[in-house]
Formats: structure tokens, sequence, C-alpha cells
DNA sequence: CATGGTCAAGTGGCA
DNA sequence: TGCCACTTGACCATG
């Protein structure tokens, strides 16, 4: 099993000022965006770009092979074409530079775009906003040189159960196939941390049996969940999905563990638990707010890598 | 350089 | 009804 994090290094600051802070996610307001337009946003994508190779040396220094990609590296993308950027020519040899170290030193790539992107939504330009955003990704990665496979999966929630979660999964089904075929075949989905929404269950029942999309099994979110199995249960079912390729998985604890008048969905700094194997062998994803250094810490205190 | 108000997007749960 | 949470706080005007 091999243990990761999600977008954003904190160690790799520790000791730098602020001004020269390695960070993949800077952005701009609306504001700024109208004011500047496509210039600024290449500028800044280009930095976000060589610092994501940046980071991705630091994973390797400290034996890191498993990195979820940050969404927010290219600002503003929902707003325009990859190509009308100025820097394009550069940021397509950073995106293949950064696909290349990642195969060279076998590092997991992922990408998880959030709460924006439902493809089953019941307004349709929010559909069409969200095909556009998994295209995205799945363009990013083809530019990378990865795969287009599940190892390294572009994994989302279905964010909707209206007007029941029959009829969204449904929609879901429907369109996936409206996506780009590498976008389809990087796409995976993960289970909720809500009562009223999706177990994995649900997800293999009304998903998985019909399209075939890997589970990404999320083990804070399924206690949280439906509980309609066992943790064991539903882990192994989640794996059964992935055919060939190594499953990838979500670990994270309780914030209320850090602070008692925090909702108990809400993430904690550090996992405080081992990770469950049940004897199967796949990665996983530390979803810590203090990322890498949570891993650090996970490793030291259950003593392994 | 530090601080605090403000900030694209969708959905659902909770005070 | 408005805020929080979500995969991740960060931007930027001001002092």
């Amino acid at each position: 099993m091999a243990i990761g994090y999600c977008c954003i290094s904190n160690g790799i600051n520790i000791g730098r000022r602020p001004k020269d802070f390695i960070k993949v996610n800077r952005g701009m307001i609306r504001k700024t965006f109208l004011e500047k337009g496509l210039p600024y946003a290449s500028e800044l994508s280009l930095l976000n770009l060589i610092d994501c190779l940046e980071v991705l040396k630091y994973n390797v220094k400290n034996k890191i092979f498993v990195y979820r990609l940050s969404s927010d590296m290219i600002p503003w993308f929902s707003e325009f074409n990859l190509e009308e950027l100025p820097d394009y020519t550069k940021i397509c040899s950073l995106l293949k530079k950064i696909g290349d170290y990642a195969k060279t030193n076998t590092i997991r790539l992922s990408a998880h775009p959030g709460p924006y992107t439902v493809l089953a939504s019941e307004t349709e330009s929010v559909v069409e906003k969200s095909i556009d955003d998994l295209n995205k990704h799945s363009q990013m990665m083809d530019l990378m040189g990865l795969d287009a496979t599940r190892y390294y999966p572009i994994n989302i929630h279905i964010n909707t159960t209206q007007p029941t979660r029959e009829e969204a999964a449904e929609r879901f089904t429907e369109n996936f196939f409206l996506l780009d075929e590498n976008t389809r075949k990087r796409l995976t989905i993960e289970n909720d941390d809500k009562l009223s929404q999706y177990s994995v269950k649900m997800l293999y029942e009304f998903i998985y049996k019909q399209i075939k999309v890997p589970i990404c099994f999320d083990q804070h979110h399924y206690k949280y969940g439906p509980q309609d199995q066992t943790m064991e249960e539903a882990l192994k079912l989640a794996y059964s999905t992935w055919g060939s390729i190594k499953p990838l998985t979500h670990m994270s604890s309780s914030r209320r563990i850090e602070d008692v008048s925090s909702k108990e969905t809400a993430h904690a700094d550090f996992l405080y638990e081992k990770i469950e194997t049940f004897g199967l062998d796949f990665d996983t994803d530390l979803e810590c707010k203090e990322k890498d250094i949570a891993l650090f810490k996970y490793r030291k205190d259950y003593g392994v890598l």
C-alpha cells in the first residue's frame, strides 16, 4: 500500500519566506480576472505548474508516490480553453515534464474535481459546465502523457440526489456517455458522508452495474453515510470494481477529535487511526488538513512507510 | 509585511 | 434563511 496526500504541501515551505512559498493554487478574484484577463491567468498557471513539478520532486525525496493534483492550477479554466493562453506552448511542455517525471518515478497522480462538478445535475447548464470541467481535467492528463486508465483517476462525487437517488444516478449514467472517451476511461466515483446520499452499495447498484465506473472508497465518509454494509463489506465491494488497476481510497479522521464544536464530518489535521486494509492491497490519499505533515506523522505513529 | 474583509461555481444539512 | 462544509483557503486593499 502506498499512501499520499492531496494538492498542497505544507512541509515544502517550512523555512521559506512567504514570498518564496511553493504553491500550486495561485488564483485571483473575479475583479482581477476581468481586469487582467488571459495573460495573467497564463502567468499564474505557469507559476503553478512550475511549482507542481517542484512538489513532485519533493514528494520523491520524501518517498511519497501517491499525489492528488490540485484542480486550481489553471485559474478560471472554466472561462477559456488552454490553447487561448499566451503561454500555451510553455504550459504544454511543463505538463509533459510533470507527466514524464511522474511516470519515471512511478508517482500515481489523480484528480478530484469538487462540489461544483455535478454531472447528474437537474440543471442543463450545470451538466454542460461539469462535462467541460471533467474533460479539461482529462485534457491536462493527456498533455502530461498519462495513460487514460484508472491508475490516474479523475474521481468525483455524484453531488446530487434530486429528485431521488435513483433518478439522479440514472442521469449520471446517461450523461457519462457525453464525456470525452479518455475522460470516461479515467472517471471514478466516491461514496458520500451523508445519510441521504450514496453508499458504496448504492453506487454499485445504481451506477457501477450499468457503466462499470470503479468506486473510490472513503473510510471517513463511510462512517457518516448510509449504513447498509459493514466497513469491510463496503471496502471489499468498492475494491472489486477496479479490475486489474490497484484501487485508490481516501482516509481521514473527524475534526471533532481535535475540536468538539466542529462538525463530525469535517476533516481533522491528522489521521488518528491505523488504516484498516482487511488484507487488501490498495493506495490511499490522506485527506488531512496538515497534508504531507500529517502523512509524516502517520508514518511515525504507526511505524509504516 | 501583517491583517481582515471578501471571495466563481452546486448541493444539502443544520442552527 | 443564511451559514457551513465539501477535495484545498487564498486574494487583495489597507495600514
